[in-house]
DNA sequence: GAGCATACGTCCGTCACGGACGTATGCCTA
DNA sequence: TAGGCATACGTCCGTGACGGACGTATGCTC
């Protein structure tokens, strides 16, 4: 679809993930738990999609491997933390101002059906 | 992505065009023009997509062509006409809910720059 | 010891995307 | 009057996202 850099819209995978993000780092799987309830369990992300997404918006970074990990009684070693870059940040704040204004067009048009 | 019944998220290009024909029955052409001005141009339907997802939703019953056309001084006999079915509109609110709920959860995370 | 949650990942079939291309009409302008 | 653009439909096909199956491993609970 359409764009300029960081394709508008983005996949809802990379934008799920990068709300999730924007909420503190997080390890893969922990950004699975937290998609699933930022949507209300309306979606869920296959394995595939979320290593897979991962490893694309790590090359794109959107996202960058962090080297801080909880104290080691908390940790668990298999895991991989991330963090937003600043590329990222940007590309959620743009996905962010299309879904608002969105919502806003819908509630001109009476789409709504909430208050 | 996970789901029920229409896939949660629609596709962006699924999202748009149900978001048009929200607004009143359309034809193709009439539609890419409309989600253009709705996305304030950032989105962009290649012929592909508009005509393929189209398609798709004719088949997924979120569409249908309708019969009633404008006046023939008005017309043009090329266009093929489309309004939402019942289904349709379940879909588009499922995913404006969608949007709103997300909206709202960056709202609270202070993540949306503007009021 | 079976089963589930946790945690990583690959593999691969399916399907959406989207630009190139094709066809056609009508209008405006150089 | 030929060229170019808007309108309007559509197909074709390469690229790439999606997502479940599968694989590996640990630790807990029943």
């Amino acid at each position: 679809m359409g764009n300029d850099q960081t394709p508008v819209p983005l996949t809802p995978a990379v934008f799920y993930i990068l709300f999730a993000l924007a909420g503190g780092d997080k390890h893969g799987y922990e950004i699975a738990k937290q998609v699933v309830e930022d949507s209300q369990g309306r979606v869920r992300m296959g394995t595939g999609t979320l290593y897979g997404s991962i490893k694309r918006m790590l090359a794109d970074a959107l996202i960058e491997e962090t080297g801080q990990r909880p104290a080691p009684d908390l940790d668990d070693e298999r895991r991989r933390y991330y963090r937003l870059t600043e590329e990222g940040h940007r590309a959620l704040r743009a996905e962010l101002a299309r879904y608002a204004r969105v919502v806003a067009v819908a509630r001109d048009r009476d789409l709504l059906a909430s208050a």
